[in-house]
DNA sequence: ATTAGCACTCATTCATATGGAGTGCTAATA
DNA sequence: TATTAGCACTCCATATGAATGAGTGCTAAT
C-alpha cells in the first residue's frame, strides 16, 4: 500500500537520502543527491521531490535552511523495503567463546559484549526464560541436623538449589521416602502440570513433612520461573556517548540508567517472546518501542533459543540512524549460535 | 606532623573553604570566607592567609583571578583531621529489605541500590569471597545415564553445582563409594587445606572414576573461588552526570565504562580485602585510588563480613567534593547491618 | 518536465566588547 | 607588628554582532 504512494524516482531519491544519512549523521541536501545518485537530475528537480516526500512524511526538515533528515516514516520504510540483507557467510565474530566458555550466564554475558564491541551499538541479552521446562530430577538431602539441601534438575539441565531449614533432624529412611515421593510424582512434569490436585497428594503422602514439600515446590516454581526476575546482561552502554544526537547528559543519563535498571528492559522483551512464535528480527524505530526513554533511538530484538522452550532475548539499541543491515547481520549469526546449544552440550546454572 | 605546619586560624580558615566548596563546587573566595566564619577578619587577611596555605599546598587556584578549591592534600587533611564523624543513630534506611530477601545476591544488589539512592554517588558492592570456607557437605546423584551431578555445599552455606558427563553409567553402589570417599576425605577442610597429597590419595582410591574426581576438585576449586571472577554489583552510575567536574562526556564514559567492565573495580578491592584486618573505612582521594579513571574521584570503602572469612567490600565513587561525613555514616551502618548475616540466618547462591 | 538563477533563512563560527569576581600589592592604620 | 582599605590588574563568562555558507523555495526560461 505504501509502494503506491512511491514513484520508482521518489524510492530512489529517499534511499539516497537514508543512506547518506546513516553514514554522516548530518542532514543531506539537494546537491549532495543530485550528484550522490546516477539519476543525473538537477538539484532545482531533487528540491521538488524532496518537497514531495516531505509532504508525504518520509522526511523532516531539522529547520528551515537545512537538509534533511529521515522520519520514523522514513526508517520504516528503510527497513521494510530498501534496505538490503546481507546475509554475510561469518562475521568475525568470535564463535570459540561460546563453544568454550562452561556457564550459561557467562557466555550471555560474552554474547552481549562481542555484540557491542562489534556494533558500537548498547546491548542487551535476557537470561532464557524456562518456561515450559521439565523436572528431570529431584534430590533431598541432609546437610545438617536442621538443614535439607534441596536440588532440582530440569531437562535443559539447569539446577537450582535451595537450604530448607527444618526444625529436627530427619532420619535416611524418611529422606528416601520423600525422594522418591517427589521424583515419582513430578518428574517429567512442567511448572503448569502441577497442579493443586498434585501438590495435595504429595502433601498428604508427605504426612509431618509436608512443610517441607512445600519448600521444594516453591523452588521448582521458581527455577520453571513465572518470569518475574528476568535476567538482563548489558553490555557498551557508553557506546551512546558515539552519537551526537544521544550523547548530551539529560540524554544519556536516561538511557544509561534504563539499562542500569534493567527492569524496564524486560519489557520489550516479554512481548515478543511469548506472544509470537515469531522466529525473525523485530525492529522498533523511534516511537514503536515501549520504553519512552528510547524515543530517540531504534531497538532490534531477536528471539534465540537454547533448547526446546528455553528462549530469550538478544537486542540492540542505537541512534535511529544505526546500521541496520550491520545489527541485524550481527544478531542472526549469534542467533545462530546461540539456538540449540543446549541440545549440542551440557548447560548448568 | 602536618598539624605543626597550620595554626589555629589558618586550620579554621581551610575548613571553611573546604565545607563551603564541597556545598557549592565553585571556588571560593577570600571575601566569601571573611562573612562565613565568626573569626571577623577582612577579606584582605583571609587572602594573606589564602596565600599561605596555596604556598603550603592544600589549596589551588583554578586560574589566576578565581577563588581557591582544596587540592588533593587539603582533601586529606579534611579527611583526617577536620571533619566530624557523625555517626548518626539510624539512618532512613531501609533495613527491612536485608532481613526479607533471600539470595545474597539479591541483598547485594539491594545495598548497592540504596545507597546509590541515598548518597547520590555511584556504588559498587563486590559479593564475598568465600576464602578460608570449608567444605560441609559434597554429594553425588545420577542424574542420567551419561550425566552426573555433584554438589557442594560450604560451612556458609554457600551451594555450588555442576554437572559431569560420563562416559557410562554408574551403578548405586559405586555412587555410594564416591561419595563417601568424597566426604571423608575432604568435609571440614578449606581449599588451602585441600593439598596434593589429599587429592593423589582420593584418585587413587576412585580407581576408574578418578576423572569425576578431577571434576569435582575443580568445582569446588571454583566455589571456594581463588577469587578470580569477583562478582561485583553496581548502581547509581549515572550518578556523576550530577556533578559538573565529571559529566562531559569523555570523563562520565570513561568512568561508567569503569562501573561496566566491573574488573577493574575488583583492584580497588583485593588491595584492602586481604592485606588488612581493616574493620575501618577506607578513603582514597584522587590520585590515591589505584583505578586511573578515578583519578578525578574519591573513593570510600568498607569491608563487610557476612560470617567468618566471608568478606566482600562496599565502595562508592563520587567527586572530590563529596559529603565524606554522609557516605562514611551511610557506609557504617550498612556494613553493621551486612556483618554476620549469615549466622543470623541461612544463605545460599 | 526540467533546470538555472536568485533572494531569503538560519545555524555556525569568529572576533570583539563588556562586566564581574577575585586576586596581589602597597600604603595607611590600630 | 598585625590588620585593613584601596586600587590596579587578570581572567573567565557572557553577550553582541558580523561574516560565512549551506540549503531552501520560487519563478522564469528552456
Amino acid at each position: 500500500m505504501e509502494e503506491l504512494e512511491l514513484d520508482e524516482r521518489k524510492t530512489k531519491i529517499l534511499d539516497a537520502i537514508i543512506r547518506n544519512y546513516l553514514e554522516t549523521g548530518e542532514p543531506v541536501g539537494s546537491r549532495t543527491i543530485s550528484k550522490y545518485t546516477d539519476l543525473n537530475l538537477s538539484s532545482a528537480t531533487i528540491r521538488n521531490e524532496m518537497a514531495d516526500l516531505e509532504e508525504l512524511g518520509y522526511i523532516v526538515q531539522p529547520h528551515t535552511s537545512a537538509g534533511r533528515i529521515p522520519s520514523d516514516k522514513g526508517y520504516r520504510f528503510y527497513v521494510d523495503h530498501l534496505m538490503e540483507e546481507k546475509n554475510r557467510e561469518v562475521s568475525e565474530m568470535k564463535n570459540f567463546v561460546i563453544e568454550h566458555t562452561e556457564k550459561v550466564e557467562l557466555v550471555l554475558q560474552q554474547v552481549a559484549k562481542i555484540l557491542a564491541n562489534n556494533t558500537n551499538y548498547a546491548t542487551m541479552v535476557t537470561a532464557p526464560s524456562y518456561h515450559g521446562n521439565k523436572v528431570k530430577f529431584i534430590q533431598l538431602s541432609n546437610v545438617d541436623e536442621d538443614q535439607v539441601l534441596a536440588v532440582i534438575v530440569t531437562e535443559a539441565n539447569l539446577v537450582k538449589n535451595k537450604i530448607i531449614p527444618v526444625s529436627e533432624p530427619i532420619d535416611n529412611e524418611t529422606m528416601l521416602k520423600l525422594n522418591f515421593l517427589l521424583n515419582s510424582n513430578l518428574n517429567g512434569l512442567a511448572l503448569q502440570e502441577i497442579n493443586l490436585g498434585t501438590i495435595a497428594k504429595l502433601k498428604e503422602q508427605a504426612g509431618i513433612h509436608s512443610d517441607i514439600i512445600s519448600n521444594v515446590l516453591d523452588t521448582v516454581a521458581e527455577t520453571m520461573g513465572q518470569d518475574d526476575d528476568i535476567r538482563v546482561y548489558t553490555s557498551g552502554t557508553t557506546n551512546f556517548f558515539k552519537y551526537p544526537e544521544l550523547s548530551d547528559s539529560a540524554k544519556a543519563s536516561e538511557l544509561i540508567s534504563t539499562f542500569e535498571e534493567k527492569q524496564q528492559l524486560a519489557s520489550l522483551v516479554t512481548e515478543n517472546l511469548l506472544e509470537e512464535e515469531n522466529t525473525g528480527i523485530q525492529v522498533y524505530i523511534g516511537n514503536e518501542s515501549p520504553i519512552q526513554t528510547m524515543r530517540d533511538c531504534s531497538v532490534v530484538t531477536a528471539t534465540y533459543e537454547l533448547g526446546e522452550g528455553v528462549r530469550g532475548t538478544i537486542g540492540i539499541v542505537g541512534p535511529k540512524r544505526m546500521d541496520y543491515e550491520k545489527v541485524m547481520d550481527n544478531l542472526k549469526v549469534l542467533k545462530n549460535s546461540l539456538d540449540g546449544i543446549l541440545d549440542r552440550r551440557n548447560g548448568q546454572t
